[in-house]
DNA sequence: GTCTATAACCTGATAGAC
DNA sequence: GTCTATCAGGTTATAGAC
């Protein structure tokens, strides 16, 4: 009588096929992936990845979309939190985007390389008005330094934060080989990028 | 008797094709680019493409080669100039990237994408003892301020300049939707951007 | 050098047995 | 739900005429 309950929903068919396909999408893009290497990464049979997403291109949107909120995930909470300072919302953005960065390294490259091609995925996975209304960071900015614009300002932040992830493999050509340098300078940036952007707001 | 000479190197129908190639896999990466494609734009017959560059793979090669020199070629020379002061170098390196992302937006996130699957290409295009041995910058950094590695300083400046190119879909997002809106706000970093350095460089 | 036609291969998707 | 076998279409590369 009892219906059947499904326990263990993460290593279920479905769940095992998306897992692969977030691994394999995100180290080799939309284009330079074969459902075949989706289907033997999750062991199971190519026809089943086609049984469950119908397609290709519709296993992808899904975590596209994942991915997109995963990296937006972590910057509008915290500029929109009325409740912290400009200082806390600095050290916050540059220290829970190393935390997720450094787990997913591949994912800036990912999104903003299929953002290029898809621009208007983003429109229908973030709650764009949301964003741009009353936002607590460009209000802080706006009465602390007036002439700073907030775009400036998230760019600057950003770049710094996000842009090492990105261009990982061209600071090889100076220096930083192996995995263990490259954490070491990620760590001691969590402290050194909010002393820039102090030294830039105390600047006049 | 006189051997006819090439005039128009530019239009020969082997340029034609590399001119074609760099536009296509600039904007759409090698995996997602169609051999077709190439032909097409470049106005030949696809055999063509083969005659003269034996394989899809050989012309990508030709033109990832290019486009790495174009990118790490801004940065090496301002880097490696001694008469030049630290202060000089960083307007140099932000006004020169500028320059050139304007003219050429889909550049970096070519390069680091593609380094990314191919991290070998670069070791066969630069020469990469020239670049970490004496360099000026890190001399003329240590002297000023020997508790800024050099590494975080590059990340920084490279950072701030080159990553609004590369996320440049993204900040769709918070209201920078078309060309004018995104080249104003490029051309106020132009001196924007050194003074946060400066910022940081004073900064005790 | 340039073209058309085609070979050889690969990829996404489905049919059909279990 | 899961598998094997296969189709249909597309892609790189080449053969061969001009």
């Amino acid at each position: 009588m009892a219906r059947k309950i499904q326990i263990q929903k993460d290593t279920s068919t479905e769940e095992k096929i998306k897992e692969a396909a977030r691994k394999v999408f995100m180290q080799k893009g939309f284009a330079a992936t074969r459902t075949r290497d989706i289907a033997e990464e999750s062991g199971i049979n190519l026809a089943l990845l086609n049984y469950y997403f119908r397609s290709k291109e519709k296993l992808f949107h899904q975590v596209m979309s994942e991915k997109i909120q995963q990296f937006f995930g972590v910057l509008f909470p915290i500029i929109n939190d009325s409740s912290t300072r400009l200082e806390t919302k600095i050290d916050l953005i540059v220290s829970n985007y190393i935390d997720m960065l450094t787990e997913n390294p591949d994912l800036p490259l990912f999104v903003l390389s299929e953002m290029k091609d898809q621009p208007g995925q983003i429109n229908k996975t973030l709650p764009i008005e949301k964003i741009t209304k009353n936002v607590s960071l460009v209000q802080q900015l706006q009465e602390r330094r007036p002439d700073i614009s907030p775009v400036h300002f998230l760019m600057n932040i950003l770049g710094m934060t996000v842009f090492p992830f990105i261009a990982r493999p061209a600071f090889g050509v100076i220096g930083i080989l192996n995995k263990d340098d490259f954490e070491t300078i990620i760590e001691e940036r969590r402290r050194l990028i909010p002393l820039w952007i102090r030294a830039a707001l105390k600047a006049k």
